[in-house]
RNA sequence: GGGCACUUAGCUCAGCGGUAGAGCACCGCUUUCACACGGCGGGGGUCGCAGGUUCAAACCCUGCAGUGCCCACCA
C-alpha cells in the first residue's frame, strides 16, 4: 500500500493507537529531567528517542525552514501522494514519505529552493462509505434511490455532505499529525485539500475545458455498476476474484419443434430472463442447422433468435452461449452486431426488476439464481451442474460482484489525452525509475479505455452540467452560465436541473500537480515550481494516479507534471505477506516511533528500500537501526567527553593534518559522503543508507575513534589538538549526511556538539551540505592504515583462535619487515598496542622457542606463546592457513597458465592476477618456515 | 490467456562479467574509563535446475521448475 487511495490500502493504523501515543509523548517530553540538565554533562549512554523527537519537529516547522522561498536557489519539487483526508497514516505512508523527505531535506541542505507540498484527498467513495456506515449505525439513511429502506431517518444530499464535512474537520488533522510524527518536512503554509474551493474551480474549469473540447462526453453503454454503493465504478476499481461456483447447463426448447434442444451453460442462469439470443459458432456442426431459428426462452416464454456468432467458442462450455445485452460486455457486443435489443432486467441494487415474470421479480440477484435453478430443474430443463471455478469481477470498496449494467456516464476520452502522455515518455522526458515501469506505463496507455468519471454518490466534486426540460446539456462554470445558455438556446427561461453524480475523485487528484500551486490563476508559484522534480509513489496507483497526471497535466500545462516518477515497493510483513487487518499481521508506524524512534523506522524503510523489490518488514530490523542511533549517540558522548570542537578557524584546505589517521578518516568520509550522493542521484536508496551505516558503524566508530584513544591519552599536545578537531569535524559532517535519514537524532546531536551555537552553522536541517569533493583524499594515510586494520586484525584472530586468555598483554615483536613496514611499526607502536592488547612491540631477529608467528603484509609477528597454546593446535592453525593459500595459488596458477587468458583478458586483470599470485606465495612461504620453525622445536 | 519480477549463508536481502557479501540469528571470548541497544573473534553458501556464450558466469543468452504480482470478456 504505497499510497492511501490504493485499491488495497484499507489497513491503516488504528486512530486510537495513534491518538494514544501522541498524547503519551507530549507528555514524557514535557516532564523529562534530561531537557534541563546542564548541556556539558555526559548526556544518557542511551538515545530516547520519545524525548526529543516532538521538540524538534515543533522548532523547524516554528522557525518557518519548511517553507518554499526561504531562498533564490534553483526550485526542487515534490507533491505529495495526498492521503485519504480521514485517514491515519500506515506503513506504505512511511515508506513514502520517508523518501520523500530525504530527497527534500537533501536538497535543502543543498541550497535548493525546495517545496514539499502537502494536502489531503477527499476519497469520494471511501468516504462516503464510512460516513453511511456510521450513519446506519444511527439508523439514517439517506434520501437517494433504493438505498432508502427500512431507515428511520432519511438525510437529504445537503445535510449528509454537511455531515461529511463535520466529519473530515473532526478527523481530518489524524494523518497530517501522524505524518508530523514521521518527521516529514513539507510545507504546511501550503497544505491543500481536493474539495477545497481552489482546487474545486479547477476542477470546474477542467470539466468545462475538456467538454468543449469533446474530450468529455455522455454516453449509454454498460457500466461496472456497484450494487452496494449503487453507482458506477471505472474499470480500475474492478477486482477479479476467484469464485467457487457452478457451471449449469440448460435446456432452451427450439421453436416449432417438441423435442429439439438447444443447450447453453452459464454460470449465471438468473440472467437468462435478459436473454435475448442464444449464439452458436458458424462453424459448429453440433448446433449449425439450429442457426436461424428460434428458441424459447424458459421460465420467459419470449422467441429468441439463434443467431451464429464468432464470438461462441466451441470450446468452452457447450458451444451454444445465451446472449444477455443487458448484462455483460461481449454480450452487449453481439448484441450490436445482430441488432439484439439490451434488457434491463435489475434495479440499481441488483434486484430483480418488473420486466421479469411475476414470480421472480424483487428477488435479489443471488436469490433469484436458487430459485430460477429449482424451477428449471423441475421442468426437466437442467441438464447437469458442474463444479466451475472462474474469476468473478467485485468492486475494490464494496467487495460485492459488479453488474454490468446499462446507463448513461460521462466519460473522458482517455484514448485522446493519451497520446501526449505516451510521447513524453517516450521522449524521456519523463522517466520511470525503475525503468521496467515505463513497460507497464506503455502497455495500459496504450491499450487505455474511456474513463467513466460519473460517480452516483454524494460527496465529491458535483458535475457542472444543466438540463434543460428536453434533457439538453448545458455544461458551464456555474448555474448562471448555464442559464444563459439555455436562455439563448430555448430563447426563454426554462428550468434546470444540475446533473447529480459526482466525479471519480482521481479526476481532482489528477490535477494535483498544478491545481496545488493555483492553476487556474497563473501564480508565480506555478511559474516557479512546475514542472515537480520527482514524483514519489508506488506501482499500485501507476494507473489510477500517476497516468491521469500525465494526462491531465500535459494537455492543460503543455509540460510534464514531474520528470522522474520513482516507483518504490510495497511494505509486507517479515513473511512476505500482505499486511492486512483480516491477516492481523499489520504494523503499525506509529508503534513503531513509539517503541524505537521515528529515526530507526525512517532508516530501516530507507535501508530496505531497494528499487523494484518489496520491503518485507521484521522489527528486528527496527531494533536494528534503533540500536544504530544509540551507536551514533555514544559516538557523540565520546567526542564530548574528550573535549572534542571543531576550532572556529578549522579548515581541511589550510591544515595540514599531521597524524595520518586524521587524513585517513578524512579520506573515508570523504569516499562516503560522495557514494551517498551518487546512490542518491540514482534513487538507490538502500546503499544511501548503506554506506553511511558502514561509515559510522564499521569505519568512524570501530576504528577511527579507537585509533584516538592513544593520541588523545598521550602526551603529543599538537596531535592530541588536531585529533579532537578532526573527531569533531568527522562527527559534525556525518551529522549532516544522516540527517535526511535520520532528522531528529542528528538534530538533537548537533545541539548537543554545540555546531549550531558556532554561529555559522545554525539549525542542522538548514547547515550547507558539505562538499566532500574539495576534502583532501590520502592515498598514503589509506594504505597505512588500511595496513594498520589488517595487522591488527591478524593478532586479534590468532589471540581468540588460540584462546589467548583476554587479559593476556604480550610481548609481541616483527621480523623479516619490509623497509615500509618497519617504518609503520614503530609510528603507530601504540595504537597497535592498545588495539591488539599488546605489553610491547619491538623489532627483533631471532624467535624464542615456543613463540608464534604470525604472518601478515610485509612482515611475520612473533608473539611469546610458550605455555599458553597447544603447539598441535598451533599446527593445525598454520596448516589449515597453508592449505587455504596453497589452494588460491593453485587457482590463480591455472588462469595465469591459460594461453588465452593472457592473450585476451583485460591487461589490468592479468596484471593484478599477477601481483595477487606473488602477494600470496609470499605469505604461503613464509607460513611454511613459521610451521618449519614449530616442528623444529618439537 | 498475455506480461513483469523473483529464486545467493538458518532468516531477510545486497552484489549483476574478473578473489562469494551485509544485517539479523548462531557459536566462543568479553561486563577496561563512548556504547552490553556494546566490543573482539568465528562457523556457515556446489549463488533454483539444465544447456549455451566467454580467456573468465551468481552476474549475459536459452530452456525448465517453483514463487509472487499486474493485465485480460463471469459460458
Amino acid at each position: 500500500m504505497s499510497d492511501p487511495r490504493s485499491p488495497g490500502a484499507r489497513t491503516a493504523a488504528s486512530h486510537s493507537a495513534s491518538g494514544q501515543s501522541e498524547s503519551a509523548h507530549s507528555g514524557s517530553a514535557q516532564s523529562e529531567s534530561m531537557q534541563a540538565a546542564p548541556s556539558d554533562a555526559a548526556p544518557d549512554k542511551t538515545y530516547r528517542p520519545a524525548e526529543i523527537e516532538a521538540k524538534h519537529y515543533a522548532r523547524w516547522e516554528q522557525s518557518g525552514a519548511f517553507r518554499a522561498g526561504r531562498n533564490s536557489g534553483q526550485p526542487y519539487t515534490i507533491v505529495i501522494p495526498p492521503p485519504n483526508v480521514t485517514g491515519s497514516l500506515h506503513m506504505g505512508h512511511a515508506l513514502n514519505n520517508t523518501l520523500q523527505d530525504i530527497l527534500i531535506r537533501y536538497h535543502r541542505m543543498k541550497g535548493r529552493d525546495t517545496l514539499w507540498q502537502p494536502g489531503t484527498d477527499h476519497a469520494g467513495i471511501a468516504t462516503q462509505m464510512v460516513v453511511e456506515r456510521q450513519l446506519a449505525a444511527e439508523g439514517i439513511g439517506l434520501a437517494r434511490g433504493e438505498t432508502a429502506g427500512g431507515k428511520a431517518k432519511l438525510l437529504s444530499r445537503d445535510e449528509f455532505v454537511a455531515r461529511v464535512w463535520k466529519w473530515k474537520e473532526e478527523s481530518g488533522g489524524t494523518i497530517t499529525r501522524q505524518l508530523r510524527r514521521l518527521g516529514a518536512s513539507v510545507d504546511w503554509s501550503r497544505e491543500r485539500f481536493t474539495m477545497d474551493e481552489g482546487l474545486s474551480a479547477a476542477v470546474l474549469k477542467v470539466f468545462v475545458d475538456l467538454y468543449r473540447q469533446g474530450l468529455i462526453y455522455k454516453d449509454k453503454r454498460l457500466v461496472n455498476w456497484d450494487p452496494k454503493f449503487h453507482t458506477a465504478i471505472s474499470d480500475l476499481e474492478v477486482e477479479p476474484r476467484e469464485v467457487k461456483g457452478n457451471l449449469w447447463h440448460i435446456k432452451y426448447p427450439i421453436d416449432g419443434s417438441s423435442d429439439e434442444f438447444i443447450v447453453v451453460a452459464t454460470t449465471r442462469p438468473e440472467t437468462m430472463l435478459g436473454d435475448t439470443a442464444v449464439a452458436v459458432h458458424p462453424d459448429d456442426e453440433r448446433w449449425k442447422r439450429y442457426v436461424g431459428k428460434s428458441a424459447i426462452l424458459p421460465l420467459v416464454g419470449r422467441k429468441i433468435p439463434i443467431v451464429a456468432d464468432e464470438y461462441s467458442d466451441p470450446e468452452k462450455g457447450t458451444g451454444a452461449v445465451k446472449i444477455t445485452p443487458g448484462h455483460d460486455f461481449n454480450d452487449f457486443e453481439v448484441g450490436r452486431r445482430h441488432n439484439l435489443e439490451a434488457l434491463n432486467i435489475f434495479t440499481p441494487n441488483a434486484h430483480l426488476n418488473d420486466t421479469v415474470p411475476e414470480p421472480y421479480r424483487g428477488l435479489d440477484r443471488f436469490e433469484a439464481r436458487k430459485r430460477i435453478v429449482a424451477d428449471l430443474e423441475a421442468q426437466g430443463l437442467l441438464v447437469k451442474t458442474e463444479p466451475h471455478v472462474h474469476i468473478v469481477p467485485h468492486g475494490d470498496r464494496s467487495g460485492v460482484p459488479i453488474e454490468p449494467y446499462l446507463t448513461e456516464q460521462w466519460y473522458v476520452n482517455a484514448r485522446k489525452l493519451a497520446e501526449p502522455a505516451i510521447e513524453a515518455v517516450e521522449q524521456g522526458r519523463t522517466v520511470f525509475v525503475p525503468e521496467q515501469w515505463t513497460k507497464t506505463y506503455f502497455h495500459w496507455m496504450r491499450n487505455i479505455e474511456p474513463w467513466c468519471v460519473s460517480r452516483q454518490l454524494w460527496w465529491g466534486h458535483q458535475i457542472p452540467a444543466w438540463y434543460g426540460p428536453d434533457r439538453k446539456v448545458f455544461v458551464a462554470m456555474n448555474e448562471a452560465e448555464a442559464r444563459k445558455e439555455a436562455r439563448e438556446h430555448y430563447g426563454k427561461d426554462v428550468e434546470l436541473a444540475r446533473d447529480a453524480d459526482v466525479l471519480d475523485t482521481w479526476f481532482s487528484s489528477a490535477l494535483w500537480a498544478f491545481s496545488t500551486l493555483g492553476w487556474p490563476e497563473q501564480t508565480p508559484e506555478l511559474k516557479r515550481y512546475y514542472p515537480t522534480d520527482v514524483l514519489v509513489t508506488g506501482f499500485d496507483i501507476i494507473f489510477f494516479w500517476v497516468a491521469r497526471m500525465m494526462m491531465m497535466s500535459l494537455h492543460f500545462m503543455k509540460d510534464v507534471p514531474f520528470r522522474t516518477v520513482y516507483i518504490h515497493a510495497l511494505v509486507r510483513d517479515a513473511k512476505g505477506q500482505k499486511m492486512s487487518k483480516s491477516k492481523g499481521n499489520v504494523m503499525d508506524p506509529l508503534e513503531l516511533i513509539d517503541k524505537f524512534g521515528a529515526d530507526a523506522l525512517r532508516f530501516t524503510l530507507t535501508a530496505l528500500a531497494v528499487p523494484g523489490r518489496d520491503i518485507k518488514l521484521a522489527e528486528g530490523r527496527v531494533e536494528g537501526y534503533r540500536n544504530f542511533a544509540t551507536k551514533l549517540w555514544n559516538a557523540a558522548r565520546y567526542a564530548q567527553m574528550n573535549a572534542c570542537v571543531v576550532p572556529a578557524d578549522f579548515s581541511l584546505r589550510d591544515v595540514e593534518l599531521t597524524q595520518k589517521v586524521n587524513g585517513w578518516i578524512v579520506g573515508e568520509l570523504r569516499s562516503a559522503a560522495l557514494a551517498f550522493e551518487e546512490a542518491l542521484a540514482a534513487f538507490r536508496f538502500n546503499d544511501a543508507a548503506g554506506v553511511l551505516y558502514q561509515f559510522v558503524w564499521g569505519t568512524f566508530c570501530d576504528w577511527y575513534l579507537e585509533f584516538t584513544k592513544p593520541i588523545l591519552q598521550g602526551t603529543d599536545a599538537a596531535a592530541k589538538a588536531e585529533t579532537r578537531a578532526v573527531t569533531a569535524w568527522a562527527l559534525r559532517e556525518s551529522l549532516k549526511l544522516l540527517h535526511p535519514i535520520m532528522p531528529f537524532v542528528t538534530s538533537e546531536l548537533w545541539e548537543r556538539q554545540g555546531f549550531e551555537e558556532g554561529g555559522r552553522e545554525g539549525m542542522l536541517m538548514l547547515a550547507e551540505w558539505p562538499d566532500a569533493k574539495a576534502w583532501p583524499a590520502d592515498p598514503a594515510a589509506a594504505a597505512e592504515l588500511n595496513w594498520i586494520v589488517e595487522v591488527v586484525s591478524q593478532i586479534r584472530t590468532l589471540r581468540s583462535e588460540t584462546n589467548v586468555p583476554h587479559a593476556a598483554r604480550l610481548a609481541a615483536s616483527y621480523k623479516d619487515a619490509s623497509p615500509a613496514a618497519r617504518d609503520r611499526f614503530q609510528r603507530y607502536a601504540d595504537i597497535i598496542r592498545t588495539l591488539a592488547r599488546l605489553d610491547s612491540l619491538a623489532p627483533a631477529d631471532t624467535v624464542a622457542k615456543g613463540a608464534v608467528q604470525l604472518v601478515v603484509p610485509e612482515a611475520t609477528l612473533v608473539l611469546p606463546l610458550a605455555g599458553i597454546i597447544d603447539p598441535a593446535a598451533e599446527r593445525a592453525r598454520l596448516q589449515k592457513e597453508i592449505k587455504k593459500l596453497e589452494g588460491d595459488v593453485a587457482g590463480i596458477d591455472r588462469r595465469l597458465a591459460n594461453p588465452d587468458f593472457i592473450a585476451k583478458a583485460d591487461p589490468e586483470v592479468v596484471e593484478e592476477n599477477r601481483e595477487r599470485r606473488a602477494d600470496v606465495e609470499a605469505a604461503r612461504s613464509r607460513l611454511v618456515t613459521a610451521l618449519g620453525r614449530l616442528e623444529a622445536l618439537r
